[in-house]
DNA sequence: TTGCTCCTCACGTCACGTGAGGTGGC
DNA sequence: TTGCTCCTCACGTCACGTGAGGTGGC
């Protein structure tokens, strides 16, 4: 027999865990004096921490390692339960190799520029949107912007005029291409009951699972210096557009003031 | 400005996390309705939050987001955490590859044998300890028990005779080699004031900070078996001995009942 | 006798998730 | 008006670490 003290040296554990593992069933003393409450542990019973000892390093809960201790998984259940951690170590490995990557990302231009660089391009997530839009076609990248502005009024009175209504943020997408001229879409979501009409037509935009996402703040005349950021923030992040239409969601656009227009630049990009 | 709702989908984050933000310090609302309560966030803090959510992907807690958003660290500190945050990540990285290796065996030895083969090995480490000892050479690994088992009386004799107290648990140790005798130490562990006398040596056993452990229940005559699975365990696991001598711990002998006596065999290991 | 070990509460950890119960704005 | 969003508590999470305050055994 041996005391708290004693087993937990042998188990390499501390008394503290003895203790919880009492309390939680997993691991009973072979006796405890009823007046004392001191606890007392056989021999035999150091298999049976061991083994618990060794379930909890693979990362299983104690409610797991009581399972599997009291036998109550079969061998394929435990199969199962061991896959399961496989996997879920696998991942775990892959996100904190990703975290190692971008710590060692910020230690380098920290060496160059001897500053935090902040800047507001984060990834996330795009949703399907079903739009009402009109379309145009813009002859170069600078020429999108006049585009835009000149279909957004025909669309917002073809809009109203068929009865539906305006609640939700406006979006424009274009599809870069290297060559030729730009498709523009200039939209409002819709429900899904709206159909084409005359004035504008319904599509939908896919959801896209990782979009680069800048937050451009202010009048939309400084837009174009926006997009190259965010075009080089990604090469330099070492990613890739997906090919995918990319989106303006104009957030808040309070008519007295330009200066506080905000509006959301998103570029698909391809999985990583 | 955004409600919570609207700011948090920009962000990517949910409303409690923005709430929890907010009572943190981290990220306070432009403003708060002083009647409802309703939080206003500024298009201007969306770079804030990206900041924030981008430390926190790092795996730095809030209160570290706190310090280095609100520009407490300077660039040397910042670039200190970073290579603290650079270590950690490395370390859990190798932490878990063990875990996986170790899932991997488990999944491996269950193919075969369809069920949970648990054996008492553990790995821990040993600490030095100054010993009064005598020793005697071993012809064979079958002539260790009998060689210790005639050690032991003339040492306890020798030791009570100097008025040494005997309270932890025995200790032998071996020095295996391939070929030749096997030099054999049987001892008891004593205070630093003890020292070589007639009928004793002293000497020390250093740390180890890997050893291989079998805990072997019952009479020492089935000791030699024990003492071959510890040693095909070490193989199996893809370990080395570190050569250092081998230490037997004598746990608890009841004189009456052979059969209880509880022995840690101890391997030490070359570092992984 | 003096340490040393043992005991039982009970709070703290970290970053929120998840109700409960209620109010405000379109 | 009916949902939808917002609000404030407050408990739960997971496996213990860390006192506080007290008792038992050599």
């Amino acid at each position: 027999m041996f005391t708290i003290g004693e087993f937990a040296r042998l188990g390499g554990v501390s008394v503290r865990m003895l203790r919880h593992y009492d309390a939680q069933r997993l691991l009973v003393p072979a006796r405890t004096d009823p007046h004392s409450g001191y606890r007392s542990y056989e021999a035999a019973q150091v298999g049976r921490l061991n083994r618990l000892v060794a379930l909890k390093d693979l990362g299983f809960t104690l409610e797991q390692v009581r399972t599997i201790l009291d036998d109550e998984v079969g061998a394929d259940e435990l199969r199962g339960m061991l896959r399961l951690r496989h996997a879920e170590l696998t991942a775990q490995i892959a996100d904190d190799r990703g975290r190692l990557d971008r710590v060692e990302r910020r230690l380098r231009t920290i060496e160059k520029e001897s500053h935090m660089t902040q800047h507001d391009i984060t990834i996330t997530s795009a949703p399907a949107l079903r739009l009402a839009e009109r379309s145009g076609l813009a002859e170069s990248i600078e020429d999108v912007g006049p585009v835009v502005r000149s279909l957004y009024p025909q669309l917002a009175e073809a809009l109203v005029h068929a009865g539906i209504p305006l609640q939700d943020a406006a979006v424009a997408a274009y599809e870069l291409s290297d060559e030729g001229p730009i498709q523009v879409h200039a939209a409002f979501p819709v429900g899904d009951d709206v159909v084409s009409t005359d004035g504008f037509d319904v599509f939908t935009l896919s959801p896209v699972p990782e979009v680069a996402q800048l937050i451009h703040l202010g009048a939309l005349d400084t837009i174009g210096d926006s997009w190259q950021a965010l075009g080089a923030w990604i090469e330099r992040e070492g990613r890739s557009p997906s090919g995918e239409p990319v989106r303006e969601v104009y957030l808040d656009m309070p008519m007295d003031d330009p200066s506080r227009w905000v509006t959301a630049l998103q570029w698909p990009l391809q999985p990583d």
